[in-house]
DNA sequence: AAAGGCACCAACCGCACGTGC
DNA sequence: TGCACGTGCGGTTGGTGCCTT
């Protein structure tokens, strides 16, 4: 058996809205707020499939969404942040407050390709045009995403935890040309068909430390996504994955924690996290029970964002 | 002024994933 | 363990307005 249709298309509006369609929409968020989308247009007596509600929502009624246009710093982070993630607009969205992910794909696709084009550099691999069919080739771009993969190689399901960068060379290459990606799981196993010697890999944890400077978080716990963040909570990685967590500090309501990092790159464990130095001691604790972390782990240092369960 | 092309963006669609039963 | 459901995501489509010819 199927799964059922999200609602019943034959009684349900389609195509742009109304302003008294929006007007209710708000109007029962602002008494109900967020959540049961499947039930929330029959409540808010609308003839609008639940999907749509939310969407017209999150897209275009927030209250803390910013319009107009994007300024050059969006642009540059939303293409740093593009080659570290690929086509995953709902965490660039997450980087860029009052944008949304749909905002940034049409964006990106309209305005952003293009540029990059003009610049000449391919948009997808953010390597240059004329590099694309050679990979050898030295990517371009300031940062390369390295995609986390568990020990079996396979992607974490979380894409937030499958977040890391690498960065080398900076101190000894002046052209910020990115020289090492390897996925994590290859840099613990240095015997392994990664290609990274032992030398190798002992330099990339030497150096590898990217500390991306980005905005004000978003995807901040509200009554609305608080579940969210209790799933990433469970959903931690094992403890063979060998990673610390940092949580930031008071995050009540009326004290917002503030992440202004993603401090992630290759430390040992004993290393404190520069992060801290860039925060301020007080708004970093370390979780309470960090998975066990073995002799010769290659850590990776992670930053989340607030957590108030 | 009309027609066609193009750019933009809101909205839709299908799918994946997590949760609860 | 399997199923139904709710939610979120990324890709795609279609409507609209502007520009060019």
């Amino acid at each position: 058996m199927g799964r059922s249709p999200c609602c019943e298309k034959e009684h349900t509006n389609k195509g742009a809205w109304t302003k008294e369609e929006d007007q209710r929409l708000i109007n029962y968020i602002k008494l109900h707020g967020e959540g049961c989308w499947r039930s929330l247009p029959k409540a808010a007596g609308l003839l609008r499939c639940g999907k749509s509600c939310r969407l017209r929502w999150i897209n275009y009624l927030r209250p803390d969404l910013k319009r107009g246009n994007f300024t050059e710093e969006e642009d540059e982070l939303i293409i740093n942040l593009h080659s570290l993630l690929g086509n995953k607009w709902s965490l660039i969205a997450a980087r860029l407050p009052g944008r949304t992910d749909n905002e940034i794909k049409n964006y990106w696709n309209t305005h952003i390709k293009r540029k990059l084009y003009s610049r000449g550099i391919d948009p997808q691999t953010h390597r240059p045009l004329n590099a694309a069919v050679n990979p050898t080739a030295t990517p371009a771009a300031d940062t390369v995403a390295v995609i986390r993969s568990n020990s079996d190689g396979s992607d974490d399901n979380n894409s937030k935890f499958q977040l890391a960068t690498t960065e080398l060379g900076s101190a000894n290459n002046n052209n910020n040309a990115t020289k090492i990606v390897k996925t994590e799981s290859a840099c613990e196993d240095s015997n392994s068909s990664s290609g990274l010697t032992t030398e190798e890999a002992a330099c990339a944890r030497a150096q590898l430390n990217l500390e991306l400077t980005i905005g004000l978080p978003s995807d901040q716990p509200s009554p609305g996504n608080r579940d969210k963040f209790k799933r990433q909570a469970r959903d931690q990685p094992r403890p063979d994955q060998q990673v610390l967590y940092h949580w930031y500090g008071n995050f009540s309501s009326s004290s917002q924690g503030v992440c202004l990092c993603y401090g992630l790159g290759f430390q040992t464990k004993d290393q404190a996290c520069s992060c801290k130095l860039a925060m301020g001691a007080s708004a970093v604790t370390t979780t309470a029970n960090p998975p066990a972390v073995t002799e010769n782990a290659t850590d990776m240092y992670r930053f989340y964002t607030p957590m108030n369960i």
